[in-house]
DNA sequence: CGTGGATTTGAGAGAAATCAAATCATGTGG
DNA sequence: CCACATGATTTGATTTCTCTCAAATCCACG
């Protein structure tokens, strides 16, 4: 069935896991139910008890965090084929906010769906706990990179995730790709002001690593700008 | 079985999930292979490939992950009960060091007898499985506070954590706890100097809501530390 | 009782924040 | 189709927090 709408998220389980074509089917006939979210909408908030998860089919989101004096730190950013919240599906009460970035379409599914899957396909439950697993790993990459990395390095490192991420779901191409992310969210990524941001990407541009516009990203020198944010992707686990 | 090494664990999971007395036979069945680390010492490096999953029976130990340029991140914190590397389970190459802090005792179970338990038994799946969801949530809770909060109020925010934590497994009695980490990790947790570590903690004491001597902690006004560190426990789902 | 690591304190430097304001897009209504 | 409003980006000036460097205890341990 082409253009169908699990079909991201098949291909990036399979890529590492070792599903059977029962467990592929399994996924694509999950019955979703599709949204379509604005740009810069509210998924679900901290303090809620959502009873689905939902896929990202098209377009970007971020999870954040804030403290009570509204200093808000943005924990994720969420792609195509990703499932954001797939952490609810264990963890009653959300702990953070899910904000689109793009307008985006969402494929709910239920959490008793997904228990009945999980507890009929072992493989597929494997699967998913594993990407609930890389994104412990960005999250603990995350934390040294805004813990113990200058300005520059981090924002350095976080465009090459970005590319590699996106590179990874054919969204790149040619150093090139589209994230509407602003430099304030960018300075939320990272922990910096957003003047700081703006220093730091002009610095960047200096060193012709990248050009930015608005929401199109080109990364000029590749290796360099990963030397330059000390980028390895291994913790991304990708193919 | 009185004493038997996995009953903190089975506590811990027996809290908050619905597991049946098979379940419960099956995990207090698990061949742990036991073995004694001295302190400081490392159980497994980023890079490694483990075979094994270990249950901190007693003592402590930290993950962490550096620069090239040997910047230290510490990245978790583990406490008795707790199996700090459960995510080698789905994860093959480890990106992250784990290194005692106290001497300890660790029993070592093998990914395929995981493996085993996880497919015969999917409540258990399900509630290890959400470990490192909690796993993660702090994660995201250590990142927000690494990024948005001053020195005095990170360093505030995890003491409270370190509190809540081992008072849920009866190892703080009247605000006081014993916690074998030095000033230099302490700012490895935070992203700030020793220097730095060292002032946060004088502040902190000034302000009359912690005493410190060493691996001591005493929490003098538990409720005004939670306030100057903005703690709230939800993402720790304690009971 | 000496030695090495941890803690503490002081002084100065530096990275990033804040404050302020100009410029630049984007989109809306008249 | 232009004027205006709103939000994002850019730049400058100043302040503040935290780091680095340096050195003096302090403590645990052999």
């Amino acid at each position: 069935m082409a253009g169908h709408h699990a079909t991201s998220l098949v291909t990036k389980l399979t890529t590492e896991n070792s599903l059977d074509s029962e467990d592929i089917r399994a996924i694509l006939a999950l019955p979703f139910r599709h949204k379509r979210f604005g740009a810069r909408e509210p998924i679900v908030k901290e303090g809620d008890t959502s009873g689905e998860c939902c896929l990202l089919v098209e377009g970007f989101a971020f999870g954040s965090k804030s403290t009570p004096i509204g200093e808000r730190q943005i924990v994720s950013v969420h792609i195509p084929g990703e499932i954001p919240d797939l952490q609810s599906l264990h963890l009653k009460v959300l702990d953070h906010d899910l904000t689109t970035l793009s307008p985006c379409t969402l494929g709910f599914i239920s959490h008793a769906t997904l228990r009945q899957l999980n507890k009929a396909r072992p493989n597929v439950a494997a699967a998913l706990w594993r990407e609930t697993l890389i994104d412990a790993a960005i999250f603990r990459e995350w934390l040294l990179n805004v813990g113990r990395r200058p300005g520059a390095e981090r924002m350095a490192h976080l465009i090459a995730e970005f590319h590699a991420r996106l590179n990874a779901i054919g969204r790149a191409k040619g150093g090139s790709f589209e994230l509407p992310i602003t430099q304030i969210e960018l300075g939320d990524c990272l922990g910096i002001s957003t003047v700081h941001v703006n220093r730091v990407l002009r610095e960047l541009r200096g060193e012709k690593l990248l050009r930015t516009d608005r929401s199109s990203f080109h990364v000029l020198d590749h290796s360099r700008l990963e030397q330059r944010g000390q980028f390895d992707p291994l913790y991304l686990r990708l193919h």
